[in-house]
DNA sequence: GATGAATGAGGCTTCATTCAT
DNA sequence: CATGAATGAAGCCTCATTCAT
């Protein structure tokens, strides 16, 4: 029981840091921004994290674990499809998270600079990036497995087109850009890749 | 002769600048910092630029300046290449720049993130950031005129290709990284697709 | 209780700002100077006060209550007085309060020279100066009402009275003054323009 | 001829650093701004005037200068009028000056602040003041002798006069005011005054 | 004499973190 | 457990003044 509350409480923190952390970064962000976001006072915020590092550190986690739920309840495991199909389900599931959602375009960005500055940041962002090369390699091998991809690489394969997708990302950054037909592009030349003799 | 003194400590600040901002990013340098890697005094800091924002302003498009420069030279215009061999002349000169330097990856990053947030990085990066896509996107429109790659939307192919890069750069953020082959695969996947009938 | 303590700390750091501001101005006076006034932190200041201009504009009219229950308090309501005696008792006393204090002069004179470039200071004086050209036209207007006054208008009365005294203030800046006689002379000139037929 | 050069200079500084000045005010107006408005490089500043302190001073005394010769010029000493006639005259034209330039009343007022604060600013407006009252009191006491006037210290009543124009000119710091009535109020009062019996 | 680039002390403000209640 | 007032180091920027040319 009270595991949960505990529980509870630091979920709402955390939603109100991802919150106050989209919206202007992590340096620009400020304690007393999340304390109002979170409804909580500083003494808390600092009762379950030590520090603003560790928060967002804790919050590069809960978005990773978030879109991994997101991701996982969009292609579903089924033995009906393809390889090809899952995995073009995949890529059209990471698309609309960020197409749905603008801000948290910055803040994924920002994951990436402040793992460059801060270690614990580092250590979480990788882990988890990790993770998602390993799904998408993963689907990249059953394909090449079950015969439908030639054989490559499947981690450098992976590591590119979670890289695409990063970088096309980044455009966004720059103003408003019209995503789809460069994610169509995309598929379709890593596909024709994939599948050519 | 005066202006030409003043170009040059111009040149100066932003040189140490770029080291300064290269080593811990947009926020966590301090004018300070600059100030004893560019060895001139604050007030002097400030005559050449207004503020904080507007000398990292500076420093983008002097980066990109630089980086054109070196590409130009690296890619020579010659007539006897084809577009594929100057095509792939650019994408190993770029990824040589950041090869040599690994911190101007996260000042790159840092970028994107201060482009979010502050208007004039933002103008000034897009700015820059179009004239590579308008470059990548000549070199890609050539082929296609010259009958050598597919017809294809030559500004999307560029948009991937360049985010391709950036995203790839990317991972350098969260840990030391083998860039070759990852590049060697991206230029023969967009190769194959280009030149296929 | 907070509310007290709150209520206590923020007088304790609007007497130690009068004070200084009255030692040097509104320009020479530095936030560091109240700080140590004021034995709080810096970071306490901000937490009472937003910034040096509204800082001084609580001082402005922290400066107006004091007068004003000064003023009060040495002009009795008492009914056995007639508005002459009322009136001359209201001149003497406030002439007493920058007779005591001869610092406050300055301050006083600040005040305006600061409503002139800060509009919140302007508009904390602006209400304060009325709320006394109010209370010395209404003097004005009673003695009208019982016929001891000669009817005139009694806020332009008010105002020239007002003025005077700030007038006659002013001089006291530019070295000291016997101010006495000054204001003898100047209520001899009042009373006899408002008692005559 | 060259004293010719130094003094056109010199003038061109004190009329440039007098609009500076009545823009902001003493603290609020930089070097630079006199610099950009007389057109003068920085060094040139400093050798015709040894800081920023004294030469506001100069302008204290460039002000007053102007201000009294343009008085005589309004107020001829024809000997045709009578002293309440050059009184009124005088008064008129004092008001006119600050009714034409609403800025020269935050300045003046300012020159009173600093001569709380300088030294040097307190020397010379203290003697320019005083020359004021010894012109208005030579009125009075003018008046007095040819028996217009009742027998009063001239002194005081030149000290209340002066001293009312400023303390009413005070007032147009706080909004826009009609200015009229109160200075044809206060003429009456003070002439009500000197001239019964 | 004249110039204007250079200086650096010092001002205002912010904010992560602590700790007494 | 929870609170929120208090702290003070540190950041950005300004500006009167100097001095080499």
């Amino acid at each position: 029981m009270k595991q949960d509350v505990k529980e509870t409480r630091r979920r709402q923190i955390l939603d109100a840091a991802l919150a106050a952390f989209a919206a202007n970064g992590y340096d620009k962000t400020t304690m007393e921004d999340i304390r109002i976001a979170s409804d909580v006072s500083k003494g808390t915020l600092y009762l379950y994290f030590d520090s603003k590092e560790s928060l967002f550190a804790g919050v590069v986690e809960f978005m990773f674990q978030n879109l991994l739920a997101y991701l996982e309840e969009m292609t579903p495991a089924s033995e009906s499809l393809s390889a090809a199909e899952k995995f073009q389900a995949f890529l059209l599931a990471l698309n609309e998270v960020f197409e749905q959602d603008d801000q948290r375009v910055g803040l994924y960005t920002d994951f990436f600079v402040q793992a460059w500055q801060l270690d614990s940041v580092r250590d979480v962002l990788a882990e988890a990036y990790h993770r998602y090369i390993a799904v998408l390699a993963g689907m990249v091998q059953e394909g090449i497995d079950a015969g439908e991809f030639r054989d490559t690489d499947a981690e450098i394969m992976a590591r590119i087109i979670l890289g695409t997708l990063d970088g096309v990302l980044l455009q966004k950054l720059l103003g408003p850009t019209d995503f789809k037909p460069v994610l169509n592009q995309l598929t379709e030349i890593v596909m024709r890749y994939l599948q050519s003799g």
